[in-house]
RNA sequence: GCCGACGUAGCUCAGUAGGUAGAGCACAUCAUUGGUAAUGAUGAGGUCACCGGUUCAAUCCCGGUCGUCGGCUCCA
C-alpha cells in the first residue's frame, strides 16, 4: 500500500518491531496458555514506530497484565535466542499448527496453498511455508527478523484492543496488544516522551482547558462550540471564503434535509445510506434524508440551467453543515463526529481543463498549509481495474493529468495504484504536525460519475452538448478536523490572528483601572480581541492565569505607565520585553493580526 | 456496531473489605492596593452517569442503558 522505500535504519527497526512481536507473543503463551485454553496466534506485524500481535486469550489482557508479560519478555531476550528461518512442508506446518490447536494460523497456511493474497504477507515460497523459530518459540513467519533477541530489549507495551480477525467483523474479535521497539534506550526514550508529549497537548484536553469546545451526551458526535472556538472557527471559515471569492469560487448555501430521490440519483441511497440520518414519511419508511455530502445540492444548482463552457470551470463553495451517522465507537473528539462542516467546493471542468484545475487548487493548499507552517506529501489513487466506472481513456489522461501536475508542482508524492474510489482518481493530502505525526487533511476527487448520474451537461464550442468532470474539494477537509489538528500543533499556543483572546490589559492595583479602560477601548477599536482584567489580584496571579491561557500579549498597566501613557508588554514567547508606548504596542499585535492566506 | 477499560464537586483526582463522601484548583464573601507564573481568611458546591436487582443498608456487588477512552471498520 505504501509504495516509498524504507531506509536501511527503518527497515532494521520494522525488524526489530516485528521480532519483538514474537518474542511479546511467546511471553503471552507462557502467562496465558493454561493446557486446556491455548492462546491462538493470528498475525504480529510492525507498524509505523510500533507493532502489534492479534491473537485470542483464555480472559481478556489488560494493561495491569502489561508488567508481567513484559518481565516475561525481557526473560527471553536475555536468553538471547537467537531467530533461525526453516522452510517447511505445506503437509509439515499443518500438522504442527494443527496438534497445537492455531487455527488462525492453520487458516493462514490454506490461504498461502491457494495464493490468497491476504495471507502472502505472512510467509511462503514456492513449495512451502516459512516459519522462524526463537528457543521454544515457532511461528509461521515470512520474517526478516534481527538475529538474536538480545536487539529487542528497548521495547514497551503501550495498549490493548480488540481487532477482528481479518478485519472481519462477522469473524472473531481478537485482543491486539500494541506495543513500541527501538534499537537505543534513547530512541525509545524520545518517542515515549514524544507520546507524553502529544497527551498533553491532546485538542480534547486542551480544548476543555481553553474553554475551545465541549460536547455532551445529548447530542452525541456533534461539537458545541464555545465562544472561544467559535472564534478559531469563523476566523478560518472567513480566510477560506475570501480565498476562494478571491479564485472564482460562488460560495452558496444548500438545504439540509432532501428528499429520497435525490439520493437514489446521486447514489448514496445505495452506497452510503447506513452513514446517513433518514426521516421516515407517514408509513413509517425513510423518505428523506440529512445531507452526508453537498455535492448532490451542487448538481441540481449546475443542472438548474443551461450551461456554456465559456462558464467552466464553474466553482461552487459551500461550507454547509453535513451530517455522518457514524457508529457510536468510532466518535472522538472533533476527529471524528456525526455534524461537521468542509470547507467544500465542487468544481465543474471541461476534461482539457482537469490539469489546469488541480494546478490551481494546489496552489491554494501550498497557501493554506504554508499558513499554519504544516509540511504536506500527497498520495495519488489510481484505477482500480476490478472496479471503476467509466471510459478508460478518460481514466487514463486524468490520471497522467494528475501525475504531471504533482510533478510539475514539485510535490513529494507517491502513487496508491488501485486504490481509486470508483466515481475516479482521487489526491489525498497529508500534514505533517509539529510531532511529526501524519494527518489527512485535503482531498481532491475526481469524479465521472455524478455528472453521468445528474446527467449533466454544457454547451461545448462545437454545439454539442458535453458531458463536464466534477472536482469534488475539501482543503482543511472539515473544520472540525482541521482545528482538532491545529490545536495539537501549536499546542494551544496559537498565532495571534487566530488567538481567542490577544491581550490581557491587567491592572496592578485599582487606582490604574480608569487607564486600563482607555487602553482597552483603544485596542477594541481596533478590532483586536482584548480582555481587561481589572480584578483585585496580585499581577502575578494574572500574568500567570493569562499565560495559562497562553494568550499572546499582556499589556501590564501600573503607576509608571499611567505617568507615562505607555504599557509594560509581556509577549507569551519573549517574557517582559518592557514598557512602550501604546501606539507602538499595538502596532506590534496588528502586524500579527492580519495574515493572508 | 464489536472487544476491553472507565464514569465520584465546574476541573484534576483521592476514597469506601457494602453503613449515603474528601483534597487541590476554580467559584462566592470579606480583608488586602499588590510590579511580571498562585495574598490571606471564611463559605458555598455532590441523588458518587442513569435505570433496575441483591441486601436491614449500595457510590461500592450483579444486570441493563447512556456516555467517554484505546482499538477494529470507515473516513472530513
Amino acid at each position: 500500500m505504501n509504495t516509498r522505500v524504507l531506509t536501511e535504519q527503518e527497515e532494521y527497526l520494522y525488524r526489530i518491531r516485528h521480532s519483538t512481536a514474537h518474542i511479546m507473543a511467546y511471553a503471552v503463551q507462557q502467562l496465558f496458555d493454561d493446557g486446556e485454553k491455548v492462546v491462538r496466534l493470528a498475525i504480529g506485524p510492525p507498524i509505523d514506530n510500533e507493532f502489534y500481535y492479534d491473537m485470542e486469550v483464555p480472559r481478556p489482557i489488560t494493561p495491569d497484565d502489561f508488567p508481567e508479560i513484559e518481565k516475561h519478555m525481557k526473560a527471553l531476550v536475555k536468553a538471547n535466542e537467537p531467530f533461525l528461518q526453516e522452510d517447511w512442508t505445506f503437509d509439515q506446518a499443518h500438522e504442527w499448527f494443527s496438534e497445537r490447536n492455531q487455527k488462525f494460523k492453520l487458516e493462514l497456511i490454506d490461504g498461502l496453498l491457494n495464493r490468497d493474497i491476504d495471507s502472502l504477507s505472512e510467509g511462503i515460497s514456492d513449495d512451502g511455508v516459512s516459519v522462524y523459530r526463537s528457543g521454544d518459540f515457532t511461528d509461521l513467519c515470512k520474517g526478516p527478523h534481527v538475529e538474536k533477541t538480545r536487539e529487542c530489549r528497548h521495547f514497551k507495551l503501550l495498549r490493548v484492543s480488540g481487532a477482528y480477525w481479518r478485519a472481519d467483523q462477522n469473524r472473531e474479535q481478537l485482543q491486539r496488544i500494541y506495543g513500541t521497539a527501538w534499537s537505543t534506550k534513547g530512541e525509545l526514550r524520545d518517542y515515549l516522551r514524544m507520546l507524553k508529549e502529544a497527551e498533553k497537548r491532546d485538542h480534547r484536553r486542551l480544548g476543555k482547558q481553553l474553554d475551545l469546545f465541549q460536547t455532551h451526551p445529548e447530542s452525541a458526535g456533534a461539537v458545541f462550540w464555545l465562544p472561544k472556538g467559535t472564534i478559531i472557527y469563523n476566523k478560518l471559515a472567513e480566510k477560506a471564503r475570501k480565498l476562494y471569492q478571491n479564485e472564482g469560487y460562488h460560495e452558496v448555501r444548500t438545504p439540509l434535509i432532501y428528499d429520497k430521490s435525490l439520493w437514489e440519483t446521486s447514489g448514496h441511497w445505495e452506497h452510503f445510506r447506513d452513514d446517513m440520518f433518514t426521516f421516515p414519511n407517514e408509513l413509517g419508511d425513510p423518505a428523506s434524508g440529512l445531507k452526508p455530502m453537498n455535492c448532490p445540492a451542487h448538481m441540481l444548482i449546475f443542472k438548474s440551467k443551461r450551461r456554456s463552457y465559456r462558464d467552466l470551470p464553474y466553482r461552487l463553495h459551500d461550507q454547509g453543515v453535513l451530517h455522518r451517522n457514524e457508529v457510536t465507537g468510532a466518535l472522538s473528539g472533533l476527529t471524528r463526529v456525526r455534524q461537521f462542516c468542509q470547507d467544500d467546493a465542487h468544481n465543474f471542468v471541461m476534461p482539457e481543463q482537469i490539469e489546469e484545475e488541480h494546478n490551481r487548487i494546489i496552489g491554494l493548499i501550498r497557501r493554506i498549509y504554508k499558513t499554519f507552517d504544516l509540511p504536506f506529501r500527497s498520495v495519488l489513487s489510481t484505477r482500480n481495474p476490478d472496479h471503476f466506472m467509466g471510459d478508460t481513456t478518460v481514466w487514463d489522461e486524468a490520471e497522467c493529468a494528475l501525475e504531471s501536475v504533482l510533478e510539475n508542482n514539485d510535490l513529494d508524492f507517491e502513487i496508491n495504484p488501485a486504490d481509486a474510489a470508483f466515481y475516479g482518481p482521487k489526491l489525498d493530502f497529508y500534514v505533517k504536525d509539529s510531532l511529526n505525526r501524519e494527518f489527512q487533511c485535503a482531498t481532491v476527487q475526481l469524479d465521472f460519475q455524478l455528472p453521468e448520474r445528474f446527467d449533466l451537461t454544457y454547451a461545448a464550442a462545437s454545439g454539442n452538448m458535453e458531458r463536464p468532470v466534477v472536482i469534488h474539494r475539501a482543503l482543511y477537509g472539515s473544520f472540525e478536523r482541521f482545528i482538532g489538528i491545529i490545536i495539537e500543533h501549536y499546542a494551544g499556543a496559537f498565532p495571534t490572528w487566530l488567538a481567542p483572546v490577544q491581550c490581557v490589559v491587567m491592572t496592578i492595583s485599582e487606582r490604574f483601572v480608569s487607564y486600563a479602560k482607555e487602553v482597552r477601548n483603544l485596542l477594541e477599536a481596533q478590532q483586536i480581541r482584548v480582555v481587561l482584567d481589572d480584578r483585585d489580584d496580585k499581577i502575578g496571579a494574572k500574568i500567570r492565569e493569562a499565560r495559562l491561557e497562553l494568550v499572546p500579549y499582556m499589556f501590564i498597566i501600573g503607576e509608571r505607565e499611567v505617568e507615562n501613557r505607555t504599557v509594560s508588554v509581556r509577549v507569551r514567547e519573549e517574557g517582559d520585553i518592557g514598557a512602550m508606548d501604546l501606539s507602538v504596542a499595538v502596532e506590534r499585535i496588528l502586524a500579527e493580526v492580519d495574515i493572508d492566506f
